[in-house]
DNA sequence: GTGCGATTATTGTTGAAACGATTATCGTCG
DNA sequence: CGACGATAATCGTTTCAACAATAATCGCAC
């Protein structure tokens, strides 16, 4: 059924030692396990936040995205169309900044455009790719949840100090190196700067 | 509609300064931000492996702690029924135990039935119970994957050094402390110590 | 311009998670 | 004993995510 990669043939040779490992196998795993963990416990009282307006994290996630891009000047939309039109996104650009890497923006949007927080607008140039905006509606509801969020940050994590939160950040990053799926992390320069 | 907690009334004061913050806002949402991504990241090409046995990150989670308490001595299940009957462990216990806190155990249980990793057991004393044991056919497919798991850990995380895991480790145990959704880490030493 | 590969978005379907309500059993108190 | 609250598991339903297949459009070669 073609492994796709993943299930390759790896033999690097520490195969044979499963089973008498240490009490964590290895450092490497031990870590892995505490990013999981700590992750999910982190997220969950974020994600319950959310659900309160009908969204999840993803489609958060993707409100602050448009609300970054809104305010823009050169933004692509503002020379189609009427005046009162804000800033966009194309789904695909939507889906290469997203925190967690998602397939399928398209039924994100269209949750977002069901509850009335974004709207779809199709590119004159390309009519293949179409823009998503962020509504006032939407903009509302960033600002409603926006003091709450941060709380719940600091709840979480003011009690480490600056340094140690620095500290994680970048071995979180350096984590992050080896894994790029595919491979390479988007030379685009691609910011994934909001939740 | 009862925020239920989560959204309650907590107004420390820092809820003006939204708006015109740092680049990233705070160093604990960055944190966050790392921390989710990397996760989703390093998480992804597991999932992918175990999906090809039909399993998900939860369902592995569950089989590797049944592994865990299926040799051991003093185990519930040996004083019941045959001699073939493998130790098992109560599905609350199962959730407790998980690395990600997930509901609904039974629903697990069942997918890991259908594929006949698991198997479901009353317990006699208390027939409220019922206690999961991995199957041979179980204990098979985990030991197909021990190897490829190691070595994606090993993809993923070895080209830190062993004091940047521990590192790391300590800071996401020291970042899950003030989490604890609900209050407090379980008094009663769970151990998490398999994927 | 016509066709072909590549890109963008959508859709269909399947599988998994979240949440609440429900059932069965236990322990205890009267 | 019989009722009550508490606990363990299950089920119903809704929502969400993953994967593959499809449709529409573009860019370009010819």
């Amino acid at each position: 059924m073609k492994p796709s990669r993943v299930a390759s043939t790896r033999s690097k040779g520490l195969a044979a030692e499963i089973g008498k490992t240490n009490p964590f196998q290895s450092a490497t795993q031990e870590a892995y396990l505490n990013l999981i963990r700590t992750a999910a416990i982190l997220s969950n009282q974020l994600e319950r936040l959310f659900k309160t307006r009908g969204l999840s994290e993803s489609t958060y996630n993707i409100l602050r995205i448009l609300r970054g891009v809104a305010g823009l000047q050169g933004a692509p939309l503002s020379k189609y169309g009427d005046e009162h039109t804000r800033a966009g996104l194309p789904l695909t650009e939507i889906g290469e900044r997203m925190i967690a890497p998602v397939p399928d923006v398209t039924r994100l949007i269209d949750r977002l455009e069901r509850l009335a927080f974004a709207t779809r607008r199709r590119c004159d140039k390309d009519r293949r790719v179409i823009y998503a905006c962020i509504t006032d509606a939407g903009l509302d509801v960033l600002h409603e949840f926006d003091a709450t969020v941060m709380e719940i940050h600091e709840e979480h994590l003011g009690h480490m100090s600056r340094s140690e939160l620095e500290q994680m950040s970048a071995l979180l990053e350096k984590a992050r190196d080896a894994a790029n799926p595919g491979g390479r992390e988007e030379g685009k320069q691609a910011r994934k700067d909001t939740i």
